[in-house]
DNA sequence: TTGAAAGCGATACCAC
DNA sequence: GTGGTATCGCTTTCAA
């Protein structure tokens, strides 16, 4: 990989050919002179700043020239000038992408369009978490964003949140893990999550709680708050038995975990989600283990997969803040930088009873 | 929605308070002082171009000042000077997102990874569908990306392809779906997926083929040319038939579409991806119909879902390009604007045959 | 009603 | 070896 500390910059062109097909891209002031006026003019009209400025007649002209030449301002110089990028970053650890629900991408999806109805520009940026959160951050910094939004395991310290915040950021939003110091946080309450999960298989009679942990990297943050909150909710059952099973999102992983099924002596599981729900029942169930008779599962998401397996899976539904919720968030926080960081708690878990825990 | 014609600008802040805790974002202005030099030497040095220029001594203290004050370049300023930005914008159809699955996703993760690697930044666009595809152009040329590569059904046309290179982008680039004039391809084939299962299909006998087509939006482009890969396989056949079968993602429409099976009168199915062939399998074995018996499934994506189906379940597998492919292709374009517009066809089909079409 | 001009931050040529 | 300084495209104040 080509590292030459060159800050960003793409190699030069060894060819400086011209970079596109005939002319330059048009500037305001090719604007300007086509339409026979100032820039300052051009500026004013198609800013919508005419009125009781500029004649109608010249604005017609100025639009007219405009749209001759496809002119289209430069997002670079105007927050240049500005001083302000309208950029709201959301960070994605990259390499934890595609773990992630359809849940999570339609929340983006409509986060973006949201932002868009602002006037901010939503920008998706993939973190590759082979690098510090220091050098991470700068290049976000590079960007000047107006708010930093930081998903999951994006790397985020102390260090590079106050480093966002000098290069002019107005909030730096932790989605999900609890913020770095100087962060806000919108959090998922994960704890709960199992704790709802552990509450209803204890009411069930269960007792011998199995919490599959994913070893996918980048997880930990979920799942280690939810065994943690069915640790908590299983310590006010005496008898009552709590046990980690680490599993890979594969077959093998799955079928190695149910050949020894019989000596853990669970008699029910919290999965981390719903595909990994899948994944282990249909290990137990090729080794013969009855479910729910046996083992009771229950998954997390709710998705639609849970609804076509036999038994149909019980899941834990953690509801997330709308798109909206967090637009307005964000847009507070751009209005007003000095906000003290707080962490909003974004979601409430229920379950689902299906027959995977009956 | 505000929609004020501010173009792009967020709104003006209530309280014109210092954006950022204590001062303005530190400049290269502010390092030099900093260091007791001029804003030449700090570029020079901050940029690798100090060699023979300035003394060892000098650059020391530049680089101390630079960390000292938390320095970060802004790459506004940097791309307004430079004329080139590094950005490559990948635009996503904000509302098919959460169609796509974990397959894209992972290619996604490790293409931002190796652009960057070139040293380009790449950022994702959700492109809400409800704009136009002009205007959508416009938004993104206020970026002025070096590239745009539109992932499938963003809007692209002829007139917003040229708009963008206008604006100085140095190619346009059409991930999936066959390019609109003007713009580079990275097409899939997806009539060889259609044609691929079919013949496997037909090759096992089979003459009814039922082709499950999504009618969740943004996803015609897909199913349209495999339908019609699988009608040109069935051609080849006489006697073959083959049935579009229009799927909600919801239980009920395959429940649905489970009830009317027997008149349809199908011995198998092609089912958009693994997902959908859950759905309808599920559907199906609910409705008493026997799989493979009475009618084969073949599904799409090889995902790890379709090994846990009972049966399990075909599939057909579409090669991707690779994002290191991908990402030198891009580079490629950036150094060589003028290339000609081509399509590169970037996928095969193969058939993973499981028990669902045995 | 319009225009001249300052300046946002970084770069790189040219002179010292 | 180092430092002026013009310049990128745009916004906005002030003057005409």
């Amino acid at each position: 990989m080509n590292n030459t500390p060159n800050h960003g910059q793409p190699p030069k062109s060894p060819s400086p050919a011209a970079s596109t097909a005939s002319t330059a891209p048009p500037t305001s002031t090719a604007v300007a002179r086509h339409a026979g006026v100032s820039r300052a003019t051009v500026s004013y009209v198609l800013n919508g700043l005419a009125a009781g400025r500029v004649s109608a007649a010249t604005q017609d002209k100025v639009r007219a020239a405009a749209e001759e030449l496809g002119y289209v301002p430069h997002a670079a110089a105007r927050s240049l000038r500005s001083g302000s990028s309208g950029i709201v970053l959301i960070a994605v650890p990259a390499d934890t992408v595609p773990a992630f629900g359809p849940l999570f991408a339609s929340f983006l999806a409509g986060f973006q369009t949201e932002l868009q109805s602002y006037g901010y520009t939503g920008v998706l940026h993939g973190a590759s978490t082979g690098t510090s959160a220091l050098e991470t951050a700068r290049t976000w910094a590079e960007l000047r964003p107006a708010v930093v939004m930081a998903l999951f395991g994006s790397p985020l310290t102390e260090q590079s949140v106050a480093l966002l915040r000098r290069a002019g950021t107005s909030a730096v939003l932790s989605y999900g893990p609890p913020p770095a110091p100087g962060a806000h946080g919108i959090a998922m309450d994960h704890e709960e999550a199992g704790a709802v999960a552990a509450a209803h298989l204890l009411s069930a009679g269960r007792r011998a709680i199995g919490v599959v942990t994913p070893t996918e990297p980048g997880l930990e943050m979920f799942s280690g708050p939810r065994l943690a909150g069915v640790r908590a909710a299983a310590a006010a059952f005496p008898g009552a038995r709590v046990e980690p099973l680490p599993l890979d999102h594969t077959e093998e992983s799955a079928a190695e975990l149910a050949s020894r099924w019989g000596r853990l002596g669970l008699d029910s599981t919290f999965a981390y989600n719903d595909e990994y729900a899948m994944l282990l029942m249909r290990a137990l169930q090729d080794a013969g283990v009855d479910i729910p008779g046996e083992t009771a599962v229950v998954g997390a998401d709710d998705l639609l997969l849970g609804r076509l397996l036999r038994p149909r899976l019980t899941s834990v539904r953690l509801e997330l803040p709308t798109p909206a919720e967090v637009a307005a968030l964000v847009d507070r926080l751009i209005r007003e930088p000095e906000t003290e960081p707080v962490v909003h708690f974004g979601s409430s878990a229920r379950i689902v009873e299906r027959e995977s825990s009956r």
